[in-house]
RNA sequence: GGGGUCGUAGCUCAGUCGGUUAGAGCGUCGGCCUGUCACGCCGAAGGUCGCGAGUUCGAGUCUCGUCGGCCCCGCCA
């Protein structure tokens, strides 16, 4: 039937307004609006459609007192189909306003439209309340974004991006583009790697980060330097990773820790404020690292509620509980009136430990006069009160225990802990709560590798005196980082750099790099470290995991426009895809995989 | 690399113990309709049960493989 519908040009049709903005008071104004037929309601004689953009709904009458014409001309209209309407705005009659549109008080009496483009039906609806299948939306993701709510979470990310360029501007700070194409230097994930033509066999890497470049243009007398930047890592994906995502790069000079802590601090606050209206606290809580390990057994923790982790490893220390008596780390959770659960309910959590390396998980149901519980009959009198003590144990509480391997314990019972934040509701909705987490240690063991290798970076900057510790207590050894975490959730990362040749040579040494490597790999950093470096410090923010959690989204998919599925694809593009063999032989690429039949190898 | 879960009409889903012609709501198409706002009423069309093998007299249903979506572990300096 479109076959026989003819469209119209845009000719000198010029919009008035949007189809938010019309109220009470534009009442017998003549209008122009443009947009996407939303809804129809063809009662023969009378049209009602409901005109979208990205800015509102306005309904638009075709009726004979506007036009006899165009209401006869209207019938064929459908949902999607691009329209341009002219016409008066009038009042709604009596008792008709729609309270749920900001338009609705009023509605445009149509007296001419132009019908720019017809829609095949979509391939699920255009609408809020309708959820389709993520694969579908991601098929046709140019549809998904006409859904208001999805379309919100870009201009939410639009006025955050903003309010934070206007920062950042107001300090001083230059915007400053780095390369796409670099080095790469297999530290830390995987690389996106880029072949080149004019150099076969060597390759290009995408960023993991501006690391090294901010750091140079320190060196450059920059200063003040920010990005809102693309970074690559080609890792698996999760609800809120990524293989593309966007970073706030930020690095200063002549600067500690407290002052770039402040900035981002203040950064962030004003975002929150300008972008979404959320106040932030004054000043946002602080906890070194062996702290949030202590009380919540990850280094990202969620403080929105309290329940947290108690160390009884001494407490149990050579119990008649075999699992208790030698473990290196025993730590229990109590859940007051935890003691609700069903036993099905701690066999699912016991299942949910396991996950984490867990080999089971420990519990007792306090009850009056006595303790329920697989395992209690094993402790004595002493270590029952030892017990009580550390946990402050009380009737109708539960209280779980998970003993072994530090790690281990402090994962298994970190993510235990939000889980039972969540069955008991524990996590208030639409709260924020940012914290720091400062005094990481510089160096990370490596159990596969069997090496000590950077915790957050090989350039950060060990705490004074902390250089010396790297050769005789490696673990102990602290950084100069910080993390920003909101509401259990790594969002932003940082430190102060190392900035003299001698300490980072020192550095790469105590990771395993030697000078040679080092010289091959990170050479034009070493050398630029002769040229006067100030001392040098920044942070870098996960943008699109800030905007996931401002907008209360589950995914980062919904605050990025396009998307890549769970295997790195793009259903819409449908990238990665293959290419010529003109393409690769001129990459010098020859594929093992490539099907012989279809193209033959490049020589 | 591993664990879990899902895939049935355009969409969202139901489909019992393996048994006749695979259903519903929404949408679509046609007709009627001047106050609707997810309009309403009447009627119609619409299916490679993701794909491929296997078991069986018989498979949407059971088994194996495979492709794809999602969640998670590993991985993510």
């Amino acid at each position: 039937m479109s076959e026989s519908i003819t469209l119209d040009s845009l000719g000198d049709w010029r919009r008035s307004h949007d189809c938010g903005a019309l109220r009470a008071s534009d009442i017998g104004s003549d209008v122009c609006l443009m947009g996407w037929a939303q809804f129809r309601r063809d009662h023969g004689g009378l049209i009602f459609i409901d005109l979208r953009d990205r800015a509102g709904l306005t309904q638009v009458v075709f009726c004979p007192e506007g036009s006899e014409e165009a209401l006869d001309r209207a019938h064929v209209l459908r949902v999607e189909y691009v329209l341009a309407i002219r016409g008066r705005v009038r009042p709604r009659p009596e008792g008709m306003a729609n309270p749920n549109l900001p338009t609705g008080e009023v509605e445009i009496e149509v007296t001419d439209f132009r019908l720019l483009n017809t829609a095949a039906t979509p391939p699920f609806p255009i609408e809020d309340r309708i959820d389709a299948s993520e694969m579908l939306r991601l098929k046709y993701r140019y549809l998904d974004l006409r859904r208001p709510k999805l379309a919100a979470n870009f201009k939410l990310r639009h006025r955050a991006v903003q309010s934070i360029r206007r920062y950042l501007d107001e300090l001083g700070f230059l915007e400053v583009e780095t390369p796409v194409l670099t080095k790469s230097t297999p530290e830390g994930a995987r690389d996106f790697l880029v072949p080149s033509r004019l150099s076969n066999g060597a390759f290009y890497a995408l960023p993991q980060s501006p690391q090294l470049f901010k750091q140079l243009l320190m060196m450059s007398g920059f200063d003040r330097y920010y990005q809102v930047v693309k970074c690559f890592r080609d890792e698996d994906l999760r609800a809120d990773r990524q293989p593309e995502f966007t970073q706030v790069d930020i690095e200063m000079s002549f600067v500690d820790e407290e002052q770039i802590m402040n900035m981002a601090e203040t950064m962030v606050r004003r975002m929150f404020h300008e972008a979404a209206g959320v106040a932030l606290p004054a000043v946002f809580p602080r906890m070194t690292f062996a702290d949030a390990m202590r009380d919540y057994g990850l280094d990202k923790p969620d403080i929105r509620f309290d329940l947290k982790l108690v160390d009884v490893t001494e407490v149990v220390r050579g119990s008649q509980f075999q699992v208790f008596a030698k473990a290196e780390l025993v730590k229990g959770i109590r859940v007051p009136g935890g003691g609700v659960l069903s036993r099905k309910e701690i066999d699912d959590l016991t299942e949910f430990v396991k996950i984490y390396g867990a080999k089971g998980l420990a519990w007792i149901k306090i009850k009056e006069g006595e303790w329920q519980s697989p395992f209690a009959k094993f402790l004595s009198d002493a270590e029952r009160q030892g017990l009580v003590d550390a946990l402050g144990l009380s009737v109708g509480d539960i209280v779980f225990f998970q003993a072994g391997p530090a790690d281990m314990v402090n994962t298994a019972l970190g993510y235990l802990r939000l889980q039972l934040g969540e069955r008991f509701g524990l996590i208030p909705e639409g709260t924020f709560a940012p914290v720091w987490v400062t005094d990481f240690p510089l160096l990370e063991y490596d159990p596969e590798g069997k090496r000590w290798a950077a915790r957050h970076h090989p350039f950060t900057a060990p705490q004074p005196g902390n250089i010396e510790r790297l050769a005789t207590d490696p673990a102990g050894a602290l950084s100069r980082a910080y993390d920003l975490v909101l509401n259990g959730s790594e969002i932003g990362g940082g430190s102060i750099r190392i900035h003299d040749r001698e300490t980072q040579k020192a550095m790469f040494a105590a990771l395993g790099i030697g000078s040679e490597e080092a010289e091959d790999k990170f050479g034009f950093l070493l050398k630029a470290l002769e040229y006067g470096a100030p001392p040098h410090g920044g942070i870098a923010f996960g943008l699109d995991r800030l905007i996931m959690i401002l907008a209360g989204a589950k995914s980062i998919r919904d605050v990025i426009a396009f998307p890549k599925t769970q295997k790195a694809m793009c259903l819409l593009t449908d990238a990665p895809n293959e290419v010529s063999s003109t393409q690769l032989r001129e990459l010098g690429i020859k594929l093992r995989t490539r099907d012989k039949e279809k193209d033959k190898p490049a020589t």
